[in-house]
DNA sequence: ATGGTGGCGCGGCCA
């Protein structure tokens, strides 16, 4: 059976629900987690996605964060406050679905090397990096997706002299998810050819998406066992076209399990 | 070094 699996941070489901529903019937996915829903429990707009034939669980707070996921079929053994992680806002949804266990994060941003932000975005990353070690025993067929707000290497940088060192791309931030996938996590877009320069986020300023000035940030995780049976993986740049998109582009991927 | 844009919410923070 093939499972279709989505990631895309949103910047707002208030402004973004139209698109997100063209996106899920132009796409049908099997499930879509969302991040910077930036919509408190009380405001979700579970109805409307209910009425398009998906289920939806979410973790959101005003203004800032927020998570959901989105799926065809029941979604089971929610967690929205790993153990240790204790950061007071609404950043990860764990879910199962069918034959995958999902982990939706959308990681501290870090604003600056160097910053109050940074050293508590690598502080996230080591809490995060204990629960991912601790699902990736209990379950075989794990993902891990979201929005990272880090570039893997430098070809995920439009231009690397510009960005070396600088938040997103630092080596303590790099070696913070190397850290991460040496835990059996693989990163499911780098298992096939894609064309250079491949982004999914560009800034709203200076004409960013037009010239492609972007960072691969958005990533889709798989566990080894799962990551073998992995058939694609590739970038949807359409939405961030649209009239009022959001700064990213959704990523997808297809696994055989 | 700064400013450029967007979302929230109505001043300033965050990205």
């Amino acid at each position: 059976m093939q499972v279709k699996i989505a990631t895309w941070n949103v910047n707002s489901l208030k402004v973004r629900l139209p698109q997100v529903l063209d996106w899920l019937a132009a796409n049908a996915p099997d499930v879509l987690c969302l991040q910077e829903t930036k919509l408190t429990d009380d405001n979700f707009p579970a109805a409307d996605i209910e009425a398009v034939g998906y289920r939806v669980v979410f973790a959101g707070e005003k203004t800032y964060n927020g998570v959901a996921v989105i799926a065809r079929h029941p979604l089971a053994d929610i967690v929205t406050d790993p153990p240790g992680l204790d950061d007071g806002q609404r950043r990860v949804l764990a879910v199962t679905s069918g034959h995958l266990r999902i982990l939706n994060l959308y990681v501290v941003n870090g604003q600056e090397v160097g910053s109050d932000k940074y050293a508590w975005k690598l502080e996230w990353l080591s809490r995060i990096s204990r629960y991912i070690k601790s699902q990736l025993k209990e379950h075989d067929h794990l993902v891990v997706l979201g929005d990272f707000n880090i570039a893997p290497d430098d070809r995920d940088v439009h231009d690397p002299e510009a960005w070396h060192e600088r938040i997103l791309c630092s080596t303590p931030e790099r070696q913070a998810l190397g850290a991460l996938l040496d835990l059996g996590l693989v990163d499911t877009f780098r298992l096939f050819e894609q064309e250079e320069k491949s982004f999914s986020w560009w800034d709203y300023r200076a004409a960013a998406f037009r010239r492609n000035l972007g960072l691969r940030i958005d990533l889709i995780l798989a566990s080894r066992s799962l990551a073998a049976g992995c058939t694609s993986c590739r970038i949807d740049k359409k939405p961030r076209r649209l009239e009022r998109p959001s700064d990213h582009a959704p990523v997808i991927a297809e696994f055989a399990v």
